[in-house]
DNA sequence: GTGAGGATGTCATAACATATCAAGAAATGA
DNA sequence: TCATTTCTTGATATGTTATGACATCCTCAC
C-alpha cells in the first residue's frame, strides 16, 4: 500500500500486501480469519473509501449471501477490534487498515469531493492534543483524529 | 467558563457568561435566538456533558413541550452553525461550546468515567495532522479531534 | 463423544437523523 | 399600515445506523 493513498499506485499489490500481513497476524494470534470476514474485508479494499455497514450488506446480498445487519457488524467489529479496519466517526462508515496489525494511531484524511481517505499515522502523546491533556491532566486512551477537506486531485 | 471544566469551577458564573455572550452574538448578526434554541442550549450547559438529540428531546417533553425529533435537530443545527455548540462525533452527542461565537477548532477531551467533557483548541494546519496533510497535499477543511479517557478526577 | 467457546443465521427493535409540507411569526420594504 | 418575503415551528412519516436476543452449528480440548 502506497504511504499516501492520494497518489497512484498499484492497487493490486496493495490489496494483496493487506491481505497477506491480516492473514500473517491472525495465524500467529489464533484468529479465526472466516471467509465472511475475509470477505468483508477484501469489500473494504477495493478502494480508498470508506463504506457503511449497510453498503456492505448490499454487496453481500448482491452475491447471494442472505445477510442481516448483525452479519456485517460483526464482521466489522472483528476486524476493528483486532487492527485491521477503522471506524471514520465523522462518517459512520469503515476503511480498511494501511498498516494491519501494527499498533498505531491513525489519523485521517477524508476528500469531500472523491470521497478518498489516506490514513496517517500520529503519536498520541505528542503534538497540540498531547499538550492539551497533559494540561489538564487528561489520560488518553483513544484518539479520534479526523480532517476533511480536498486531496490533491480535487483541488484542480 | 474554566479553561478547563475538568477543574473545580463556579459552574453558575460559566453557564452565564456563554448565555451573554451568546445573546450578544446573536444581537450583533441579526440571529433569532428563539425561546427553543435558548432552552436548548440552557440544557447543554447544564453540566460539561454531551446530550444525544433524544437526550434533550426527553428533557423538552418533560417540560410540557411535545417535542418530535425534527424540533430538537433543528435547534441544535442552529447552535452548531453558529459556534454556539458542537457535535462529538465518537458519540453521536452534542456539547455546548466554551467559545461561543469566536471562530476556532476545537480539540475535546472525553472521560469515558465521568463522561465529562473539556474543549481545547488547536490551530489546524499545526502539529502532526497538518504536517500529514502539506506532505500529502491535502488541504484541510474542517477537523474532528476528540481523546476518549480519564479526567484527574477519575484516574483515582 | 461430550462439553465449552466461538461463529453464524435470523428476527426484532433501539438509537440516531432527515424529508416534506402546512401553518405561524418576524423582518423588510413599499 | 399592509403586503411580501423569509425564517421558524408543528406534525407526520420515513430513512439510516446499530444492537439485543436466541437458536444453531462448528471446532477444539478433554
Ligand atoms: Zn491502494
Ligand atoms: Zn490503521
Ligand atoms: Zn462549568
Ligand atoms: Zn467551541
Amino acid at each position: 500500500m502506497a504511504t499516501n493513498s492520494f497518489e497512484d499506485h498499484d492497487h493490486s499489490k496493495c490489496v494483496n500486501d493487506v491481505m497477506t500481513a491480516v492473514e500473517a497476524h491472525c495465524a500467529i494470534h489464533k484468529l479465526q480469519f472466516t471467509p465472511i470476514r475475509r470477505r468483508v474485508l477484501e469489500i473494504l479494499l477495493q478502494d480508498h473509501r470508506a463504506l457503511g455497514a449497510y453498503d456492505i450488506l448490499d454487496i453481500l446480498r448482491s452475491e447471494g449471501h442472505s445477510a442481516q445487519p448483525p452479519v456485517a457488524y460483526r464482521a466489522l467489529d472483528f476486524l476493528v477490534k483486532n487492527g485491521f479496519a477503522h471506524k471514520i466517526e465523522r462518517l459512520n462508515a469503515f476503511v480498511a487498515c494501511s498498516h494491519p496489525g501494527e499498533e498505531h494511531t491513525p489519523a485521517f484524511m477524508i476528500c469531500r469531493s472523491c470521497e478518498s481517505i489516506t490514513e496517517a499515522h500520529r503519536e498520541p502523546e505528542q503534538g497540540q492534543l498531547g499538550e492539551a491533556a497533559r494540561n489538564a491532566g487528561f489520560r488518553i486512551e483513544r484518539t479520534v483524529v479526523e480532517a476533511e477537506g480536498l486531496c490533491p486531485k480535487c483541488q484542480d
